[in-house]
RNA sequence: GGGCCGUUAGCUCAGUUGGCAGAGCACCUGACUUUUAAUCAGGGUGUCGUGGGUUCGACCCCCACACGGCCUACCA
């Protein structure tokens, strides 16, 4: 007894010995088509007098009527429908089609021509396969729709549905478009350690890894800053990074634990310099991708032109909990005011965290326009530079969009005492928290060189991307989101070996 | 971590107070020289997520587990 798909395969497995059996090789070299399909379907619509192409792709369908069947092939660039005729290939030729599958590839060459029914058609003279593909493909009609296979095996998923594709496409041109904003504009893109002795530049949980030779622990890198910041330290006025960041936390329609992060610094300048780059970013990218500088959630319209609305990030608490954090200068009578407005405290977090607890909670669902929150208290930002007479604001904002953050930004600390001050009290609150993390001294002494001023930027840019492509979950816009590994019966057994 | 929902053929989905497991697509055989979700005739099909339990009898009821989704929690 076989379940079906076991009888499928055996099926394609007997197909591809009789191609082998024949004399053909059911997996040649390579082929090289004149045109893609788009191209030849443009050639056909400019050229006045037949044009003879090779093409080559995926057949996605097939309709046999006896002496004549048509194919559907899909390459990167789109479809085109194959004719074959048996009057005019030899019966040997015509007769190898029984052993062409949906799923299989195939190369063809022919002249151009349109059916009665309109479409633009490849009369085949002659073809070969180039691949024989030996599983079904989803069904056609409905597609791949189960979300846990199209996460798995997303390339069924980017064969099954287009819009998928699309999204996949757009994501690549947004990157490139940041790229080149941001080249355009003096920045060099450069590339910085991931595994790192200490992950610094954000507070999060980082993976842990060990090298053999070296035998030392190392730490997936949690974000780019302290070695950009190097950079400028270096000499170099204007540098960018868009890479992979590793956070060992929750995993939620907005987490992955790996995602892009793209940071920007820029030398003599500061955070208002950053506000104008996040605004003209955004809505360059809006109008190249969407044809306007409006972006469309649900029901909702957001303007992504400069300039974005600006609030202080005292006033949006004052205004959302009615509550004035400069009333409350220490951790103990921030944490007794919450309490009295019966929110459940963890005792563990320090003044900073708190207040970030009053903005996540009680003030980011409500930034949906395009929102940046300013200057932040100095307890929970680490990296940022206060506030011009100010002893307790930092000069740093967040960007927000339909209630999710998008950009966070400062103007840099480049004061290395003040610094080290910094580090040392946020060692301090840790060690209430429970976690322990010595200060980067390797990047302390970078800093007693000196660094100019400088306006630093982050952008979340897989969020960003679910802005502008309409996704609601993360994992739309990962081509391979982390799921669960799934216990094989091999894994299960060396499970059992190692114990 | 908590809550709710889901898991049935390769894919998309039905299903039953608890009484032989169903359809469409895909696949196989046959017909068909302008089809395009081709059509027509015929055909095969399954660990009903996994493991227990209740029962004369479980895809269905109960328990546990796995995986996924959403919400929540966590999260510089």
């Amino acid at each position: 007894m076989s379940t079906r798909l076991e009888q499928v395969a055996q099926q394609k497995l007997d197909s591809l010995n009789r191609i082998r059996t024949s004399g053909i090789d059911p997996y040649p070299g390579s082929y090289h088509p004149s045109h893609s399909t788009e191209e030849a379907m443009t050639l056909f619509i400019q050229a006045k007098t037949e044009s003879q192409v090779s093409l080559a792709g995926r057949i996605i369908a097939k309709r046999s009527m006896g002496k004549m069947t048509f194919l559907d092939i899909r390459d990167g660039s789109g479809k085109m429908q194959l004719c074959f005729r048996q009057g005019s290939l030899e019966k040997e030729r015509y007769d190898f089609l029984n052993e062409l599958d949906i799923g299989d590839f195939i190369g063809a060459e022919g002249i151009l021509f349109r059916t009665k029914r309109g479409e633009i058609t490849l009369q085949v003279s002659n073809f070969n396969i180039l691949c024989k593909s030996l599983r079904p493909l989803p069904e056609k009609w409905h597609g791949l729709v189960n979300v846990e296979k199209r996460y798995r095996q997303r390339y069924l998923d980017l064969i099954s549905n287009k819009n998928v594709r699309t999204i996949f496409i757009i994501r690549s041109q947004i990157i490139t478009m940041i790229r080149t904003f941001l080249n355009d504009r003096g920045f060099m893109e450069v590339e910085t350690p991931m595994l790192q002795a200490q992950a610094g530049g954000a507070l999060a949980c980082p993976f842990i890894t060990h090298h053999n030779t070296l035998n030392n622990d190392l730490y997936l890198r949690i974000a780019l800053e302290l070695y950009l910041k190097r950079l400028l330290i270096g000499g170099f006025d204007r540098v960018y990074e868009i890479g992979r960041v590793f956070r060992n936390e929750g995993i939620s329609v907005k987490h992955n634990p790996e995602f892009t992060l793209m940071e920007c610094y820029q030398a003599y300048a500061d955070y208002n310099d950053m506000m104008q780059l996040v605004e003209d970013m955004f809505s360059q990218l809006a109008t190249k991708i969407l044809g306007t500088s409006k972006i469309s959630i649900g029901d909702k319209t957001i303007e992504l032109s400069s300039p974005w609305q600006r609030i202080t990030l005292r006033d949006a608490i004052k205004e959302h909990c009615n509550l004035d954090f400069e009333d409350y200068p220490d951790t103990a009578s921030l944490r007794l005011r919450m309490e009295q407005m019966g929110l459940e405290v963890d005792p563990n977090k320090g003044r900073g965290r708190l207040i970030d607890e009053l903005v996540s909670s009680f003030v980011e669902p409500h930034l949906i326009e395009a929102t940046f929150l300013l200057d932040y208290p100095v307890d929970m930002s680490p990296l940022a530079k206060k506030k011009h007479g100010s002893n307790n604001l930092v000069e740093r904002f967040e960007g927000f969009i339909n209630g999710m953050e998008i950009a966070n930004a400062f103007t840099e600390l480049n004061d290395p005492i003040d610094q080290r001050q910094r580090f040392e009290k946020q060692a301090e609150e840790q060690d209430l928290e429970g976690e322990t993390e010595v200060s980067d001294e390797d990047f302390l002494s970078a800093l007693e060189y000196g660094m100019p001023p400088t306006g630093g930027l982050g952008i979340g840019i897989d969020r960003l991307i679910m802005l502008l492509t309409g996704q609601n979950s993360i994992r739309e816009v990962i081509l391979f989101p982390q799921l669960k590994t799934k216990a094989t019966s091999s894994s299960k057994q060396s499970e059992i070996e190692d114990d």
